[in-house]
DNA sequence: AGGAATTCCTACTATTTTAGTAGGGATTAA
DNA sequence: TTAATCCCTACTAAAATAGTAGGAATTCCT
């Protein structure tokens, strides 16, 4: 089980953006060389922080982003989500008839899996953009 | 984040085992008929289950596998580790001094990575295998 | 007005991981 | 002796992830 580079860096762009907040926006050429990330590959996921109405942009020479919200109303599941990282521990589509192993009724473990998807979507609900710095 | 088909096969398989048990050891070729798993990859979970001291093989004709312990005592953690099944949410190596952005210093996420793998972790030590026919 | 910095957007490619197949050897019950 | 079964390794195919590329649009600054 593992949480991919796209979520982790989301994540860790937004938490750069809430800590060195200032009086404009911050570019992804900043927080690619804090952060050390592809500036283009930020660029794709800022493109979906911002359709999820996580961050804000302002275009052209000295723009970039900011939080939408203050950090303590975004929580990570909100981060996650927006880009695309799902929790899916689940191998059976959810609202199928069929169960993982194509028969009619739902695999042993199915209800397993299910309570574990649960499990952590409960973390990452409770966990507030603002929390990563008591954390950090 | 996704769990991937080897470890839910060990568990659908294992909780086969535990719930079919019968007489003798239980083949293979059942549990991949019962579970609908390909039977050379069975054969390859059921190798890393057995390395790991989770059933016991006898071999030869009417061979099979059973539970090496009750299943009341076979943690879930057990068998996802096991196959490798990881828990990886953290991006850096555990033990490097190097933190995933390539710093000496850890990343602002990297805390909250870990904690995230103690609460799935935790979740997996605390379900045995038995809660399993509980749960389905 | 012109150039530089920046977001915006899409398409492509490379790399890695996962899933599954293949094949042959060893062992045992009937 | 034969069929069923485990044992083990290597290979291949498919899918997912990570990252690159390139160009358009916008805005600031001089
Ligand atoms: S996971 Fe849903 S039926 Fe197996
Ligand atoms: S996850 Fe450990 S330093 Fe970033």
């Amino acid at each position: 089980m593992k949480l991919t580079n796209k979520g982790r860096y989301a994540v860790m762009a937004m938490a750069d953006l809430a800590s060195n907040a200032k009086d404009g926006p911050i570019s992804l050429t900043e927080i690619s060389l804090r952060q050390n990330i592809s500036l283009a590959y930020l660029e794709q996921i800022f493109l979906k922080l911002k359709n999820n109405k996580l961050v804000r942009s302002s275009r052209g020479a000295n723009g970039g982003y900011v939080l939408e919200k203050p950090a303590s109303e975004i929580k990570l599941s909100n981060i996650i989500y927006a880009v695309d990282e799902e929790v899916k521990t689940l191998n059976c589509k959810k609202n199928s008839k069929r169960g993982c192993n194509n028969k009619s009724t739902k695999c042993i473990t199915h209800n397993l899996w299910d309570q574990l998807d649960q499990h952590i979507i409960g973390f990452f609900e409770k966990v507030k953009l603002q929390d990563l710095a008591k954390l950090g």
